[in-house]
DNA sequence: CTTCCACGGGAACACTGGGGTG
DNA sequence: CACCCCAGTGTTCCCGTGGAAG
């Protein structure tokens, strides 16, 4: 009769529904964003009209409601389209995933019904097999194309050939939406790209502390049940997650953190130590994420750090010192090690995640270096690299060495 | 003002994994 | 089947440059 899971699935006591917490949850009401949900309809709306719609650009830091707020007027759009019989779609590419103009292509070209190979084909090929598959049919295709900035760095022609694509079609057409949390990627485009994008433009401000209290309660309301949260839970996390330049995602983070954290204590409400706890945990996570899905070789230069502090029992470290340490670790494990001048590159990606942090110094007649140090706990550092055995055997071995030659 | 060292931009190259063609 | 074409990625090579100590 009792089953493993009885206890498990047993309805929780503090979420009532956990779902509306999670970031790719879109809610029906998105707080202090109706100006920019206006600025988007008015703009959108002549698609409904069979016009085109003007370009746009999308501008605001990460957790600022640019995606939800975007999907939510592209399903009112797309709802309205069908009643009004105006075919207009909107197709959503997170440009993180498709990164290159071929991989953009291609994935647009599937859309409409092509068979494109996800790699192989010459690029114009792609682009032309979109072309027609879009072209066959009277309608309005708008193109969002998320985190933006990922297209726009690699000198590459997707949002050039994009931006022109109308001139090239007879029947359908095509604007585009870009969303970027770089204010100045613009710089990066060629001339006629960047006037034929930013069209419009829609600024996306951090939220403050209040708002987010707006948005969390807005959520909790659904996400909880009744009087499970202590009074100061939301505002702390709020307050928390203003601090992480306003937020939302990492607001909510934490208030479902919190909620399971209070949920795995068996506690009957969520107090603000839970949220303490949580925001410790999602801090740790995510460096354990970044750290685990580190290539080889940056691991190996990460090591490198944690080794000198070791054995110099010092903070920071000139590029040389980490790059002979870089050298002689290679060594240790029979591998090829690359040129200084990639391993500089890998410390900037390293500092670029936070993980160390590089400033360049200069040492007047002495040259010019740069000082790199640690720039997260070492406790949260040394076990997940060290689950790599290779890595292990690096610093026993390195470790031997050092106190033979004491 | 010189001098020194690594920084970091850019070109070139190698390699991968897929195409189409004869 | 052998062969070459193509996009994309990681790397090396080359080199101009910054900026304070000397």
């Amino acid at each position: 009769m009792d089953n493993l899971f009885d206890n498990l699935i047993k309805v929780s006591g503090i979420f009532a529904n956990k779902e509306v917490l999670r970031p790719t949850y879109i809610p029906e009401k998105l707080p202090h964003r109706e100006r920019q949900i206006k600025n988007l309809a008015d703009t959108l709306a002549a698609a409904l009209k069979g016009e085109t719609p003007s370009n746009i650009v999308i501008y605001g830091k990460t957790g600022t409601g640019k995606t939800a707020t975007v999907k939510y007027v592209s399903n009112e759009l797309e709802e309205m389209g069908r009643k009004l019989d105006s075919k207009c779609f909107m197709i959503y590419i997170n440009s993180e995933v498709f990164d290159t103009q071929y991989r953009v292509f291609a994935y647009l070209a599937r859309i409409f019904n092509k068979n494109v190979p996800l790699i192989g084909w010459p690029t114009d090929m792609v682009y032309s097999e979109f072309k027609a598959g879009i072209d066959i049919d009277n309608r309005c295709v708008i193109v969002v194309l998320d985190e933006v900035d990922r297209l726009a760095t690699k000198s590459d022609g997707a949002l050039y050939n994009l931006s022109r694509i109308n001139s090239e079609l007879n029947n359908a057409r095509v604007s585009i939406i870009g969303i970027s949390n770089d204010l100045t990627f613009t710089d990066l485009l060629d001339q006629r790209v960047k006037s034929s994008l930013g069209e419009e433009e829609i600024i996306f401000p951090p939220y403050d502390a209040e708002q987010l209290q707006d948005i969390l309660g807005e959520r909790a309301g659904k996400a909880f049940n009744y009087s499970t949260l202590d009074d100061g839970v939301i505002p702390l996390c709020a307050a928390l997650a203003a601090q992480e330049h306003g937020d939302a995602r990492r607001a909510l983070d934490l208030l479902r953190v919190s909620g399971e954290i209070a949920e795995r204590t068996k506690s009957r409400t969520v107090i603000e130590k839970h949220v303490r706890q949580a925001s410790e945990r999602l801090e740790a996570n995510s460096i354990v994420e970044v750290i685990k899905t580190l290539p080889m070789q940056s691991k190996i230069v990460l090591s490198c750090v944690l080794l000198l502090r070791k054995e110099r029992n010092k903070r920071r470290f000139s590029s040389g010192e980490v790059y002979n340490m870089y050298r002689r670790s290679c060594n240790h494990l029979s591998m090829e090690p690359l040129t200084q001048r990639r391993v500089t590159d890998l410390i900037a990606e390293l500092d670029v995640l936070g993980l160390v942090s590089a400033v360049i110094v200069s040492k007047g007649r002495y040259g010019r270096t740069k000082e790199i140090s640690l720039s997260v706990p070492e406790d949260y550092v040394q076990p997940i690299l060290f689950e790599d055995y290779k890595l292990k055997a690096l610093v026993s071995n390195i470790k031997v060495k050092a106190q033979m030659t004491l």
